[in-house]
Order: C-alpha cells, then sequence, then structure tokens
RNA sequence: GGCCCCGUGGUGUAGUGGUUAACAUGCCUGCCUGUCACGCAGGAGAUCGUCGGUUCAAAUCCGAUCGGGGUCGCCA
C-alpha cells in the first residue's frame, strides 16, 4: 500500500493522467456543496483534491464528512485544472487531483491553531501542542535542513577518516565548568552520575587509545540559566584529531562549515577566515565574539583624557581603568530620551554612565564640554574621527566594563541604526585567548576555555610569574556575532595538566579524585592533539534564519527549564526516591 | 537571585472604575458545482491566569502568586 504512496506536493503537470494514492493530512475544505475541494498536505507539500458527487460508492458522502485535519488516503487521477482555475500561488497549482474513492484513516480535533506558516499564537501554546506545531512546513523545513547539515557533516567527516565514536552519557561529575546535571545510582547508592557538560575527557582518551580522529554529533548537558540561544540540553558537532596543530584544525573547519552552507543555502563563504586576536577582538569590538559586519568600533581616547579637566575621566584612568568611546556617525539628531534609553542600557552592563558629544551642525553641545578646554575636545573628537552630524559615546571604568558596555552599545546602536546586513554571512576565528582569568568571587584563577586547554609554548615559563598573561592554544569560530565553535590544543603531558590544575587552585586530592584517571592515561603514550566542538543547534539558527534556538529543538525546554508538552521535571513517587535512598528537603515557600 | 515585557471565547486582539465584555478568525447547523483565506444565512462559545485587597461597583487600581518571553549575573 504505501509502496505506492505519491508524494502530494511533488505532484506537477507532468503527472497529467496518471493515477495517484495519496495519503496525508486535510489543510482546508471548501464545500460547495455539489463539489468539494480539499487541500491534501503531507510532508512534501499541499495538493488540491477534488470530490464529486458522481464518485464511486459513498465517497462523496465520506468526503462531506470530512474537517481540518483529518487524516485521509484516496485515490485519484492527475489532471490539468480547468482554464482560469489555475492557483499560481500554489507549486502543485497547475494540476488538481480528482478523486475516485476516499478512506477516512482518522478524525481529528480542530487544532488550537493555523497548521500553516507565519502562525501568531503564544509560544507556550505552540510547545503544549509541539506536535501540531511541527506539523507547519516552516517548522518541518528546520528539521530537514538540520537533518541534511547532520548528513553534511558526517559525511564530511568520514571522508576524512573521522570516526564516530559514542561516549557515556552517564558520567562523572566534574569541578569544573557549567553547573552538572546529576542523576542518582540506585546501585551505588549517595552517588551520583553526571550527563555530559561536553564529551571533552573522554574525547581525549580516545586519542590516548590511539583512534587519531573523532567525531560525534551529541547531546550535551549543562544546569544553567536558559536565553534565546541556550538549552539547557543542545547538540555539539564534537570532534578531535592526534598530530595536529592549531593551522591543521581551523582550515579543515573552515571547508567544513564552508561545505554545509554552500549546500544548504547555496552561500559561498571565502576562505580562509579572518583571523583575529582576542586582545583586537576586545579592544575593537568590545566582545570576543565581535560581529564585523559593521563599523562602530571603539576607540582608546585615554591619551587625550588622563591629563584633560574632566575628573571622571581622569580618575579612571589614574586607576587603572580604560576610556573608550564610538562614534556614531550621522547621529547628532538623537532625540535625549534616546540618549536616555542608551545610558540605561549601558547600565545593563555595569556602566555607571554614558557620556556624550552631540557634533551637531548648530555646534558642540554636551553635558561634559565644560570641563574640557577647547583644545582637548578638537584632540578627542579628532582621536575619534568625530565629524559634524555625528554623535560620541563614552565610557570610562574598569577594563571589562568599558568592553562589556561598549561592546554591546555598539550591537545596540548597530540594530536600531539597520546597519547590520542579513544577507552577509561573516565569518571569523578568535584566537589568542588568554589562558586563565581571575575569579573575584571564587578568589582563584579559573580556565577561560577549560583546564585542559594548552597554553601557548611561548607562555609555558610565564605562568608562575604572569598566569594572567600565558595565552590559550585556544579559538572560536564566530559567525554573525554569535560564538558558533570553539577549541583548543590541548595538554597531553602529566606535568603540564598538574600545573594547570595548581593554577586552578585544586588541591591534589582533589585533582586525583576528579581527574586522576585522565593524569594517569597520559603517562602511557599520549599523542599531542587538539580539537573542537560546535553547537549544532545554533548553526541550524543561522542556516534557517531564527532568532530562537527553541525552534530547532524538536521538543525544546522553557526558560524555567520545563517541558509544556510532557510538564518535565515532575515529581516522582516516594518509592523511586526510597530506591534511592533520597530524602527530599525542600524549603517552603 | 536582579531588572523589564506579556496573560481577556479555541486562536489573535479591543476594552484603563459603571448596561448583556466588543471585533476578527476558527467551530457548529443549513444553503451552495470551480473554489483555493470560497461565499451566503443562522448559532454556540469567556467564571477576563490564580488568590487576596481597595471600592457602592474591578478585566481595568494595589499586592502576592503561577505561567510565558527578553535580559544581567550564570553559562562556551
Amino acid at each position: 500500500m504505501l509502496a505506492e504512496r505519491t508524494n502530494a506536493g511533488h505532484l506537477t503537470i507532468v503527472n497529467e493522467g496518471e493515477t495517484v494514492q495519496l495519503y496525508g493530512w486535510v489543510q482546508t475544505r471548501r464545500d460547495h456543496g455539489g463539489v468539494i475541494f480539499v487541500d491534501l498536505r503531507d510532508r512534501s507539500g499541499i495538493v488540491q483534491v477534488v470530490f464529486n458527487p458522481d464518485m464511486a460508492g459513498n465517497g462523496f458522502d465520506e468526503a462531506e464528512k470530512i474537517r481540518t485535519e483529518y487524516v485521509i488516503s484516496l485515490e485519484g487521477k492527475v489532471r490539468k485544472r480547468p482554464q482560469g482555475s489555475e492557483n499560481p500561488n500554489m507549486k502543485t497549482g497547475e494540476i488538481e487531483v480528482v478523486a475516485v474513492n476516499l478512506t477516512i484513516l482518522n478524525k481529528a480535533k480542530t487544532p488550537p491553531f493555523y497548521i500553516q506558516d507565519n502562525v501568531d499564537v503564544d509560544e507556550s501554546v505552540r510547545l503544549k501542542y509541539r506536535y501540531l506545531d511541527l506539523r507547519r512546513p516552516e517548522m518541518q523545513n528546520i528539521f530537514i535542513i538540520r537533518h541534511k547539515v547532520m548528513q553534511i557533516v558526517r559525511n564530511f567527516l568520514d571522508k576524512q577518516d573521522f570516526l564516530e565514536i559514542e561516549t557515556p552519557m552517564l558520567t562523572k561529575s566534574s569541578p569544573e565548568g557549567a553547573r552538572d546535571y546529576l542523576v542518582p545510582s540506585r546501585v551505588n547508592q549517595g552517588n551520583f552520575y553526571a550527563l555530559p557538560q561536553s564529551p571533552q575527557l573522554f574525547k581525549q582518551l580516545l586519542m590516548v587509545a590511539g583512534l587519531e580522529k573523532y567525531f560525534q554529533i551529541t547531546r550535551c548537558f549543562r544546569d544553567e540559566d536558559l536565553r534565546a540561544d541556550r538549552q539547557p540540553e543542545f547538540t555539539q558537532i564534537d570532534l578531535e584529531m592526534s598530530f595536529v596543530e592549531m593551522d591543521d584544525i581551523l582550515p579543515l573547519m573552515e571547508e567544513m562549515v564552508a561545505k554545509v552552507f554552500l549546500e544548504i543555502t547555496g552561500t559561498k563563504i571565502a576562505l580562509p577566515f579572518l583571523r583575529l586576536s582576542y586582545q583586537d577582538a576586545m579592544e575593537r569590538f568590545g566582545s570576543d565574539k565581535p560581529d564585523t559586519r559593521f563599523g562602530l568600533e571603539l576607540i582608546d581616547v585615554a591619551d587625550v583624557v588622563k591629563n584633560a579637566g574632566f575628573k571622571v575621566f581622569a580618575d579612571v584612568i589614574a586607576k587603572g581603568g580604560r576610556v573608550k568611546g564610538i562614534c556614531a556617525k550621522g547621529c547628532a539628531g538623537m532625540p535625549r530620551r534616546e540618549i536616555d534609553a542608551l545610558t540605561n542600557y549601558v547600565n545593563i552592563y555595569g556602566a555607571k554612565g554614558l557620556a556624550y558629544i552631540v557634533l551637531g551642525e548648530d555646534g558642540i553641545k554636551s553635558p561634559i564640554l565644560k570641563f574640557f578646554t577647547e583644545d582637548e575636545i578638537k584632540n578627542l573628537i579628532a582621536t575619534m574621527g568625530g565629524e559634524t552630524g555625528d554623535i560620541l559615546f563614552f565610557v570610562a571604568d574598569k577594563e571589562s566594563v568599558v568592553h562589556n558596555a561598549l561592546g554591546n552599545l555598539r550591537l545596540e546602536l548597530a540594530k536600531r541604526l539597520n546597519l547590520i546586513r542579513d544577507d552577509i554571512i561573516n565569518c571569523l576565528w578568535v584566537i589568542g585567548f588568554p589562558l586563565l582569568e581571575y575569579d573575584e568571587e571564587e578568589k582563584r584563577y579559573v580556565a577561560i576555555h577549560h583546564p585542559f586547554t594548552s597554553p601557548m609554548d611561548d607562555d609555558l615559563n610565564i605562568l608562575d610569574t604572569e598566569p594572567l598573561k600565558a595565552r590559550a592554544k585556544a579559538y572560536d569560530m564566530v559567525m554573525n556575532g554569535m560564538e558558533l565553535g570553539g577549541g583548543s590544543i590541548r595538554i597531553h603531558r602529566r606535568d603540564t595538566q598538574e600545573k594547570m590544575f595548581q593554577l586552578l587552585g585544586l588541591s591534589p586530592e582533589e585533582v586525583k579524585d576528579k581527574f586522576g584517571y585522565l593524569l594517569d592515561a597520559f603517562e602511557y603514550g599520549t599523542p599531542p592533539h587538539g580539537g573542537i566542538a560546535f553547537g549544532l543547534d545554533r548553526l541550524i539558527m543561522i542556516l534557517a534564519m531564527r532568532d530562537n534556538i527553541r525552534d530547532v529543538i524538536a521538543f525544546p525546554k522553557t526558560q524555567s527549564a520545563s517541558c509544556l508538552l510532557t510538564q518535565a521535571p515532575s515529581q516522582v513517587s516516594p518509592g523511586q526516591l526510597k530506591d534511592l535512598s533520597i530524602k527530599l528537603d525542600i524549603k517552603a515557600k
């Protein structure tokens, strides 16, 4: 039966005269009393079916019972539509299928929303009825893209001699990185597995094992707060190679990503990608994932203001902070309330204020004008590249705040000024990340990438003296201002890895308990190795032009990490808890 | 944990203290042989997220709470 099935959406005039067998859902029904039109939808598309009263048996009576989303099957004959009744808006609009019989395979309740593209319905309703949401062609298209991307990647890596190897989902909790999802062990009471944040250590062990090239398209779990581009479980394209350096990995990954774009969207991405140092990325764009599709770069004005009369700026410089600005071209006419809104915007990122100078046609206006001499102002404007018609924005604070605030202001300005071209794919690498940063809360160094990232060879000797200056053999792929993937050359020697743990403030006992197996493995002939992992969901977001990660995951969680369809997470029975020796201690609200 | 936005028939919206809560669409019934967002006629459908408060009177004002979204912190 199914072998004879015809794809509704593929029918064209060349099928004229053919007898076809259709199976699908009723998109719409137009009952004219004497003739009934049904748009039948399957995964391939939609075709118009005509039911006439003269069809055999009780077929027409059945057709009158049809309602939206009923599941039907029918045999019919493809014919050219009568002249003047063609529908140019439909792919199959030149033809129609005249039904000779009809079977209603299943009735359907009226769906809570239209099964069609561009529905305007609350997302929580879509998520509760996700199986209906996924019936919509635009959603199906996303998962077709997703499937194809996985095929392209698998095929590409297979041809490059990578082996797809699975790693455990029930694994060991580790103290570094994100919060783990924990799974209690029944067999080992009181002990817990963790779901993997990534297969990091297993893939390194596969390199120790001599598999040389590994990849996996695998689920990762992080128990952190959700965002528009972050889900608690997400999918990584994860890979690792032995006997490689950065310059082996980057071009290969560029090729892979370019191939995906070429095959999915036809977009040709220029190779090789720009490589930007972390230092430059932060200085020029205030971000380690810069969107370089537009200008509005950050400009350092410390030299101009450090000795000037404006104490707020000068003091920040004196205390080791930074003063930087952005020149917003042609924005001198910006109303005061919008400037205030931007001030509130940078406040979010910790900036205490947003200074500005308006270079208007009728002169220079600024609340801070009075603190500068005429020469200083001239100098400041020149340094910023300001011209009449522009507005200059400044933030003075410690470096991290200045970069974060201005980096985000830059994006916000670009959005408001409509400077971001969405027809361009902007790819680059950020390299030369610092190895470590200081965590004020934990009062210790933490790894910027992760603790298994190798320091640059040149910086090995400063690990003890100036650890914050050490750079890592790490690299991030950035696409349209989104961090799409990141990786590094790993540490493959026990002594270096131990040194790293020591810098991170882990006690020898903790190291032995949490990572002893890795250190032991490193003693049995570990090849130099490195790899990378891509966020598949984010890649699909870009390919499918979605700004929401939930749209590219079949059954996503809400912001409060629950599933509106299954109502997970939910309570479990006392018996289940007893099996695990778990007692709840929920604080009363 | 903080800040911001949203919650009214199935769905999308209107309604900012006072009649029977309005409109569109969907749904149901009838009519209709060329529609394709078919059309025409009629009908049903809402304890205005929940709880509490203010008031003679609350969808509307206040508080709490629940749910959804964005975001900071958090997270590669």
